[in-house]
Formats: structure tokens, sequence, C-alpha cells
DNA sequence: CACCAAGGACTTTTT
DNA sequence: GTCCTTGGTG
């Protein structure tokens, strides 16, 4: 009992329910539709909240907690909230306080599945074997133990990659497997059988190491609540509530903690849709959603299906498409919205022409015309399937100087220099930390190489003592050459000399010190690439974010738990994602482009998981749809160039299953796409492309056409060209104006002598005589 | 031990 | 096409 004591020790006072009647009455219920409100004030017993797309989830869920709160059902630390992500709960935490005011800081136990379980796991760590400051491990640290692993049980780590069992390993821990638990046919194919007692020295590698990984958070958790009664039934008294945001994600082993937390109470509350789960391929299991009755009976159903964000064509387009899916709980949204544009819908010649129709219509939106306001930047996004896709807008924009910004793509915390950094300060608070020492012995170069290291770690295993005291013992023999045993003293003795100085340091401070007397900023410095400059600029910024925390612990586990950092102000710029990064945001203008077989749904996803693979594909695109609240675009190309190989495309089958009522095609579409009767261009880009129109005779480009997704005129496109490379481009022939040099694919240079339209009057030079031409037109 | 060339991989992404 | 790892050579 004793032991829970400081669980109170949440630094608000707690809230007294005439303080929240009187400063926020009844108020916080205002405004919310029948369904919200059923939602928030089903206040006993298992609840499932299905909140379709746009239909205020969060805040539903936040009133939720409110109401909790302000009739006095439970404390706030009696609340256990989950997310997924920190920005979720982070999110979850302001609108929070907005409604119940600074009372919400004793909302102790509103955090992602793994932060909370790590509170659990640092209380109770002595019962897997674990002392209560054990580290976390990331992916990368994972590996490299992985490795290691493989190594000593040699196994061939080319036939058998690190990353292969470490896939493997999650994938066991999220459905809940401890080696012990493990079925006996999971691992058979790895190594000749080994997986499992690979799993097994892997786990007892951590032990030693007293760390763990992102899996054995939760995974330690259910060992604790599954063997010791007593513990869970600590956390049962503690935990009235149990609110749990985007439950379609939840895998098998954050399924298995809800329901030992929850059995007690039942007061269980879930809220998620099953037509947004996308994240199957890292153990989701939708099925948590689909049975939650089953397993929660008498549990009410709330369906939340009044969508503010999008029109109704947008909505139907969606829930169009979605239909396909089969094992769905099945809702039908709705909106008050109605009319608006259809989605278009188009197909294109290739990436390059995508991605020019695309910039092309931002800069339009961004000028606005006399039927539609001009659009911020900001407001425009692009959500792509895979990150590849990105670099043809990128390379667009910075043609065009259209400003944009990427979401996602390598987090801060996981730049090798940030990584390096924490190594330094890692060892330095805890130098049996072995993966931290292998990791910066050597970084930056300071002649202690692989061979050395592998001596080190020898004798390290074979004394069975971390690597830190085996240097300091090699260092007092001969074994070592003299240069390379003057190197590791040199980096020994720098290395007690900080811990030395931690004591009375700032951590801030102290970090700013080790980069420069490791010698790791001169390297940097010295160092004359782009990427090293940003580099520096990166560790700048770390020490900048150091000065947040109050001790060096305190910023560590910070890191390890938080990979994310709130970036700046948004820029008014384009935004670039993937469908994933887009989940939970929402944009007036929304393009989708890639909508070809085999990109999108994505191959490798239907041949990994078949059927199931492709439902999750397709939910993918409902998400996409649905991130849209005005207009709407989708592209698909004939011809695209993946990785340096160009591939004919099919439309994707998702083009065909959406509902001709909501979708058009492009009035401008002719504009830039090819049709079946285009013709090879030479001289240009096009030249490049040996997959010329194969696609189109195909059933999937003439049901394409059919539905009128292709252009009209065949391959009229304008461009501008320099020295036989393209350097811009027009959108338009208004673009051009009466003296203009143009270049033409037919007939050479030219000047203009008109400007009508989409046509031009040009005298060119060789013809000798003044055409007018609708195409082709490169400013010369 | 450091450097360079060749070979292979390469969805999605959190914690 | 690009990035990263690995293997060979100086």
């Amino acid at each position: 009992m004793s032991s829970y004591d400081s669980f109170e020790d949440f630094p608000a006072p707690a809230p007294r329910i005439s303080d929240l009647a009187r400063v926020h009455g009844p108020d916080y219920l205002a405004g919310l539709n029948t369904e919200q409100r059923a939602a928030v004030e089903a206040t006993e017993g298992p609840v499932l909240v299905l909140a379709g797309a746009g239909t205020g989830k969060t805040r539903v869920l936040t009133t939720r907690l409110a109401h909790i709160l302000a009739t006095g059902r439970a404390k706030p630390w009696e609340l256990l909230v989950v997310t997924f992500t920190n920005k979720a709960a982070r999110e979850m935490r302001e609108r929070i306080t907005a409604i119940i005011g600074p009372q919400a800081e004793g909302l102790r136990w509103l955090g992602t599945f793994h932060s909370v379980a790590a509170q659990v796991l640092r209380r109770h760590a002595e019962l897997v074997g674990l002392k209560s400051n054990f580290t976390i491990l990331d992916t990368d640290d994972q590996e490299r133990l992985i490795k290691q692993v493989l190594e000593v049980e040699n196994v061939d780590a080319k036939r058998w990659t690190p990353k292969t069992l470490a896939g493997l390993i999650d994938h066991w821990k999220n459905r809940g497997w401890t080696p012990d638990r493990l079925p006996a046919n999971e691992g058979r194919e790895f190594a000749a059988g080994k997986g499992q007692a690979l799993y097994r020295l892997y786990q007892e590698r951590l032990r030693v190491l007293n760390a763990c990984d992102f899996g054995d958070l939760l995974l330690h958790n259910l060992t604790i609540f599954m063997s010791q009664p007593e513990v869970l039934a600590e956390f049962h008294r503690r935990f009235r509530y149990i609110l749990v945001d985007e439950y379609q994600d939840t895998n098998v082993a954050q399924y298995l903690w809800l329901r030992l937390l929850g059995q007690a109470s039942q007061n269980v509350c879930c809220v998620g849709d099953d037509d947004q789960s996308i994240y199957g391929w890292r153990g989701a299991e939708v099925d948590n959603i689909l049975r939650f009755e089953r397993d929660f009976p008498g549990a009410t159903v709330v369906r939340l299906e009044r969508n503010y964000r999008s029109t109704s064509h947008i909505l139907a387009a969606a829930s169009g498409l979605i239909s396909a899916n089969k094992g769905r709980l099945g809702k039908t949204l709705w909106t008050e919205q109605n009319g608006g544009e259809k989605v278009i819908v188009r197909g294109v010649w290739d990436g390059e022409a995508e991605s020019r129709l695309i910039a092309d219509e931002i800069e339009r939106a961004k000028k606005g015309s006399t039927d539609k306001d001009p659009r911020k930047y900001r407001d425009m996004a692009i959500l792509v399937r895979a990150s590849f896709q990105m670099r043809a807008f990128e390379e667009r924009f910075v043609l065009l100087s259209i400003p944009y910004t990427v979401v996602g793509g390598p987090r801060f915390f996981e730049r090798a220099e940030i990584r390096d950094a924490h190594a330094y300060l890692r060892l330095i608070q805890s130098p049996d930390d072995d993966l931290a020492f292998e990791r910066i012995v050597n970084t930056p170069k300071r002649g202690i190489g692989d061979t050395t290291v592998q001596k080190l770690l020898q004798i390290a295993r074979l004394s069975g003592v971390p690597v830190m005291t085996a240097a300091r013992e090699v260092v007092l023999t001969d074994e070592l050459a003299a240069r390379t045993r003057t190197a590791l003293a040199n980096f020994i003795r720098d290395l007690d000399r900080w811990r030395g100085q931690a004591e009375t340091l700032h951590h801030a401070r102290l970090t700013e010190q080790v980069l420069e007397e490791s010698g790791y900023t001169d390297a940097l410095r010295l160092d004359k690439t782009p990427t090293a400059q940003t580099r520096l600029e990166n560790l700048k910024e770390l020490v900048q974010s150091m000065g947040n925390f109050d001790t060096l612990q305190a910023y560590l586990e910070h890191v390890s738990l938080v990979m994310d950092m709130d970036r700046g102000p948004q820029a008014d710029a384009v935004q670039i994602m993937t469908l994933h990064a887009a989940k939970g945001l929402e944009f007036p203008l929304v393009f989708l482009p890639g909508w070809e077989e085999g990109v999108f749904p994505s191959q490798r996803s239907m041949d990994e998981s078949g059927e199931k693979g492709l439902e999750e594909e397709r939910r993918l695109g409902y998400v996409g749809i649905t991130r849209a609240r005005e207009e709407a675009r989708i592209s698909f190309v004939a011809n695209r160039m993946v990785y340096g190989r160009w591939t004919s495309q099919l439309p994707s089958r998702f083009v065909d299953e959406l509902p001709l009522a909501n979708v058009e095609a492009s009035s401008e579409t002719g504009y830039y796409g090819g049709g079946p009767g285009m013709q090879q261009q030479h001289g240009s880009s096009w030249d490049a492309t040996p997959a010329f129109g194969s696609g189109y005779d195909s059933p999937g480009w003439q049901r394409a056409q059919a539905r009128g997704y292709q252009g009209s005129h065949p391959g009229r496109q304008q461009v501008i060209q320099g020295e036989g490379r393209l350097v811009a481009e027009s959108s338009a022939a208004s673009d051009f104006k009466r003296g203009d040099r143009v270049f033409h694919q037919k007939f050479g240079y030219g000047q203009v002598k008109g400007v009508d339209g989409n046509k031009l009057t040009v005298a060119f030079e060789k013809a000798g005589d003044k055409k007018v031409i609708d195409s082709f037109v490169e400013k010369g």
C-alpha cells in the first residue's frame, strides 16, 4: 500500500465538484449533439464509441473526462487515459485543461500506452528481474543487441538479418508472447528453428543490461499483472475509469493490458473507428474493436455519425470506397454541408505530369479566381502512399518556388548526432551502458577500431563485466598496441572527468563541454558538407532543449519515451505527407496522387497480407479522402519511375470503386493527360520512358476512360525548356505574351504573335509561316 | 585503421 | 535513383 503513496503526489489540488460546477456549470455539455452527449453521459459500465471521421471524437473524449470529474465520479488521478502518440496525449491534456482548468495536472495517468506502462514498470521492475532505473532501448539499440546475440550464436547474419529477428520479436511482443508463452510453431523458419532460443537469449541480455525495448514495457506489465494478483488489485482500486483513444489501433498486448486493468470496474470506454485502422502491419488488430461487445458484455455502443468536416460529395465518395470492405461494424456518416465539388479524378501520363498538374492547381488555388477565394498554402495537402512519391513534388515545388513542408521524415531524436550525444550522456550517467560505449568509443574517430572493440567485447563477455570495466583493465596490460592503448586510456579518463563534473555542472553546459572536449564538434566543423552544418545546428538545438529539464535523468527519461519534439509554428506551406501521417488531420484541399495498382494499394501489402492487406489499403484510401473539407483530387499515372526504373501503371481498383455520382473528371484533364492517341515525344524527357502507352489498352485504362477520367485531348502539354533540359514550365497559354520566343516540339523556335485563350499564334523560324497551336510550346 | 568502390535494399511508423 | 553497408585495398 505504501509504495503507492507517491501516486497521489500530484502538483495540483483535487478539483472540487462545486468549483467545477460553478466555473463550468453544465456548460461543457452545451453544443454536443444527441449521440455525442450519449457518449459523454454513459458513465456506468463498458462503452464503445464508434466515431467516424470528423465526428468530434476528441471533443467527446475530453468532455467525457470533464463530466466524470465534474460529477464527482472520480478524482483526476483515478482516471487512466491512454493514447497512441505523444501528440494525441498532449492535445488531450491541453483540451481538458481548457475545460477543467489546472486540476487537469492531477491527471497523472494520462499518456501513451508506453509511457503509462513504463510508470507501472518502474514501480515493479524487480518482479521481472529489472531495477527501477532500467533504460529503454530504441529500435537502433535493439537491432545492435540482436546482432550481437546472432554473432554469439554463430547465426549467419546475412541470411538471417538482425532486422528480421527484431521484427519477429516485436511481432511476438505485440501479441503478448514471452519466450515461455511463445507458440511452438513460431520462429520455426528463422535460423533453422533457432528463433525461439534467440528470443530467449535476447531477453536474457536485456535483463543483464537492465534494459527493455518498447515492446517489453507492455509485455512486462502483462507478466506482472498475471502473476501478481495483489499488484493488479492495487491498480483495480486505482483506476476507476479507463478511456482509450484510437482503439482500432490496439495490438493484442495492449488489448490484454486493458482487459486486465478494466475487468474489475468494467468502466472501460473505448473510442475508435474500425474504418480507420491502418496500423495492422505493426500489430494492430481491428478485431479488438470488432469484438468489443463480446469482450465487455452489456456494453453501451454509441455511433457518432454526424460529420462536421467534409462536404457530402467527399463523404459519399469515401463511404462508397470503404463499403467494399467486409467485416465492418458499419456506420452511415452524414453531413449538413450538402453540395460542394465532386471528388475530381484523373489519369495523367507520368509522375512528372502529375506533379506538374498538382503544382499548377496549387498555384491557381493560391491565386483564387472569380468563383473561388484564394487559399493559403497551408490549407493544401498532398497525401501519398509511400515517401518515394514525395520527391517528384518537392522537385517541382523547388522549381516553381512553392513553399512546402514534408511532415514526418526522420525525427530529431533519431538523428545520428543526437543519438551520439545521448550515448555520451548515458555513458557518463551509467558506465555499464555497453550499447552506449560501443556507439561512441570511436566517434569521433580516435584510433580505436573494430578489432579493438571486438576484443574488448570478448573480454567483457568472458569475465561477465561491463565493457567499460573490461576496458579499464585492458589499458593496464600490454594487450593492445601502444597507440590504441593510449587512445582508450584517454577516452576513459575523459569520461571519468565528465562524470565528476556532472555533479556540479548543469547538464546542458555539460553536454556542450563533452561535445567540445571529445572532439565531436571539431570533427563536424572540419567537415564542410551541408550535412555536417545541419548536424551542428541540431546539436545546438539539443543543448537548448535540455534547459527545460531539471536533471539529466529527467531529460533522458523524456527522450526515450517521447521521441518527438514540438516543431515551431507552421509556416504557410503546402503540406506533403504520407497517408499514415495524415491521420487525425484535415485540410480544405487535399491531393491524392498515385492511385495505381501496386503503388496504392501497395503491392507488398497485398502480397504479404492478401485480402486483409487490401482492406487495410482501402481504409487508408478512406482516411485520405476524409481528410478533405472542401475539395479532394485523386490522380493516377500511366508511367511511373520507381527506384530508377520505368514501370507502366494501371489505375487503382479503388478508382473503380468510387461512386460515380460523387466523382468527376477534371475539365482540364486533357491539358495534361495523355490519351490513347498520344504520340511519343522526342527531344524531351519523355524519351526516357520505355513503357509508352502500354497500359492504355488495358481494361483498367479502358474503364478509367469510360468513367471520363482520361483526357480527351491527346497529350497536350506546355513546357519551357533550356539547354535541352527542363528548367521551368508554363501552366497556360496566358503565361505567354506577344513577342516571346518559344520552342515547339515539332516546329522548332518561333515568336509569339498573338494570344487567344488557350491558343497561341506563333511565327516559326523554320516553318516560315504563322501557325495556331495549343500544345507543346516551350519558352525558348 | 582509414578510405573507396561495389553491391543490395528500398511501404507505411510509434513508442 | 539514392542511401547505406560491406568488402577489399592502401
